[in-house]
RNA sequence: GGCCCGUUCGUCUAGGGGUUAGGACACAUGGUUUUCAUCCAUGAAACAGGGGUUCGAUUCCCCUACGGGCUACCA
């Protein structure tokens, strides 16, 4: 009973992988370096006409960028392969299992066409039956191998007659199953309709393939997003007749994350809406050519992405809120997830990415600065920049709000210009700029006290001529310590710029 | 409509039969700063409603309301 703790992310290739899907795979994965187990991903592609190419790709490329990935599975190996439901049809890993649910009575076959149940569906819904369903009250008027002769169902199979399979929801049964992050949870199964297990087109559904996966994967834990619920009990059911009660996985079900203002599911829409990314990495639509922004395009740190998806339906019950992946997987369980959905907030998101910004080195944050500079700085230099700036940074781009850093003024702030820029500013700014041209040691301590003294003589005070000292060498009214950024800069620099400002302005 | 799940500051949440209901983001005010940002301090801000149970309920139970999910030969 003390079996290896395996869990698996389970998406289905239908686009890029959304942010709430990432939540799923790093909730399965921290679950599963916990308790030092297997964490596997499998490609759920039963329904061919809804692939997209390129979604397994980008959501494997997604699943790396997180540093999330799994150790098990499609793209990746191991022993339980295939990874990919089309491939484990093919390999006929499937049908047996439906034959077996046949044989033993709690499945049938289904000769009604999709047509014919719409149109049933249409007719009950005009008859103010908006719930119909194929169940165990309407089986015996339908088509399939319940209601016909044995000769029938026979004659129809042999001249290959399109069928599906289904299973036989018993009657009023109540089926109880326990959710580790909601309780027990009770359905009877009148409320439940004889789903479909096998496709017409050979393949089979979600429903079924999911359970004989897990069971040949030998999964332990099931966690998957909440929208799962519902049809937990018909999963519950099918290890039941297939035999596998035994082994069945635990089952936890995750909050859904929810969209930041008013109701409902985070969705694309939410994103291009309030601009922010709803998808871990850019995706281009195949189809469309239309572009979503990524959290790593958008310059946000994987790490910060992490911590804060971790935080939407989680928290550790301590007042920690920065957590490394490593500090995550030990801080997990299932216990601290939250049973209600939790709204996406953005403020929060960037709140993240600015603590991990800070806490990098300069060195470190001025190599990411030279990725996105024309120009040839040296790491120092960019480090001292990175220094300066990174206190009113929450990204990198952030940063390059510092311009001047890497050339002269193209122009200079007008409102600070109109404001602070009098007759008299030359003269004092040329002034300023001897005392500097002589002073002995270039470095932000000595021009400070320089600049001090010269006030002093003046009689001004530092709102008189500083913000004009900045005009001239940064172009703009705000910004880091006017010293420290002249210290970097250099003398000649500093000097060229303030004179260029006097002609200038 | 039916079924299932949920409901603590605007948001993420802690807590739990007796608490000044705690923290974080965002917001506001003050301080530091030439400025902006940072930082520090302070403030405003919540137990959906109604019934029980109880000496006492925000906490337990029921109902209602509201929200969400599901209700396909989609996952």
């Amino acid at each position: 009973m003390n079996r290896r703790v395996r869990v698996r992310f389970a998406p289905s290739p239908t686009g890029p992988l959304h942010m709430g899907g990432v939540r799923t795979a790093l909730y399965n994965y921290l679950f599963a370096k916990k308790h030092g187990g297997d964490f596997l991903l499998r490609i759920e592609d039963t329904d061919q006409t809804r692939f997209v190419e390129g979604a397994e790709n980008y959501i494997i490329e997604s699943l790396k960028w997180c540093g999330i990935m799994p150790n098990e599975g499609q793209g990746i190996g191991g022993d339980f392969g295939p990874y990919k439901q089309s491939e484990r049809k093919d390999a006929n890993m499937y049908t047996q299992y439906a034959m077996q649910l046949v044989e033993s009575g709690h499945a049938y076959y289904a000769f009604d066409t999709a047509e014919e149940l719409e149109e049933m569906r249409e007719l009950a819904k005009k008859a103010k039956m908006p719930n119909w369903q194929y169940n165990s009250i309407t089986r015996g008027s339908l088509k399939n191998s319940i209601s016909l002769s044995e000769d029938e169902v026979k004659a129809r199979l042999d001249v290959g007659d399109p069928f599906t399979i289904r299973i036989k929801m018993p009657r009023n049964e109540d089926v109880r199953f326990h959710d580790e992050i909601r309780g027990w949870v009770t359905v009877n199964t009148n409320n439940l309709d004889d789903k479909v297990l096998y496709k017409s087109d050979g393949m089979p559904t979600y429903h079924l393939a999911n359970i004989v996966d897990d069971h040949l994967m030998e999964i332990t834990h099931v966690i998957r997003g909440e929208e799962w619920l519902p049809s937990a009990p018909l999963h519950v059911l099918l290890y039941r007749y297939l035999g596998w009660e035994e082994t069945m996985p635990l089952f936890a079900h995750l909050p859904l994350l929810l969209k930041p203002d008013g109701n409902g599911k985070l969705s694309k829409r939410d994103g291009d809406r309030l601009g922010f990314p709803v998808f871990p990495l850019e995706w281009k639509d195949p189809s469309t050519g239309e572009i979503s922004s990524g959290y790593k395009q958008k310059g946000y740190f994987k790490e910060s992405f992490i911590n804060m998806l971790a935080f939407l339906g989680w928290n550790p019950g301590t007042p920690q809120e920065i957590f490394s992946l490593d500090e995550l997987v030990e801080a997990f369980t299932l216990e601290r997830v939250s049973k209600s959905g939790a709204k996406f907030d953005p403020d929060k998101t960037k709140w993240f990415n600015q603590q991990y910004l800070r806490s990098k080195s300069d060195l470190e944050l001025g190599s990411l600065l030279k990725e996105k500079i024309q120009g040839d700085f040296s790491l120092e230099y960019l480090a001292g920049v990175a220094n300066l700036m990174k206190e009113r940074a929450s990204f990198i781009d952030d940063m390059l709000e510092g311009d001047y850093f890497f050339g002269k003024p193209s122009e200079y702030d007008k409102d600070t210009v109109n404001k602070k820029w009098k007759p008299e500013t030359p003269a004092l700014i040329s002034e300023l700029k001897e005392r500097f041209a002589n002073v002995s040691e270039w470095k932000s301590e000595v021009l400070e006290s320089t600049f001090k003294t010269f006030l002093e003589e003046k009689g001004l005070g530092m709102g008189a001529i500083l913000p004009n000292f900045r005009l001239t060498v940064t172009g703009k009214g705000m910004g880091p310590s006017m010293f420290a950024i002249a210290e970097l800069l250099g003398k000649e620099e500093t000097l060229t710029r303030m004179q260029e400002g006097i002609d200038k302005i």
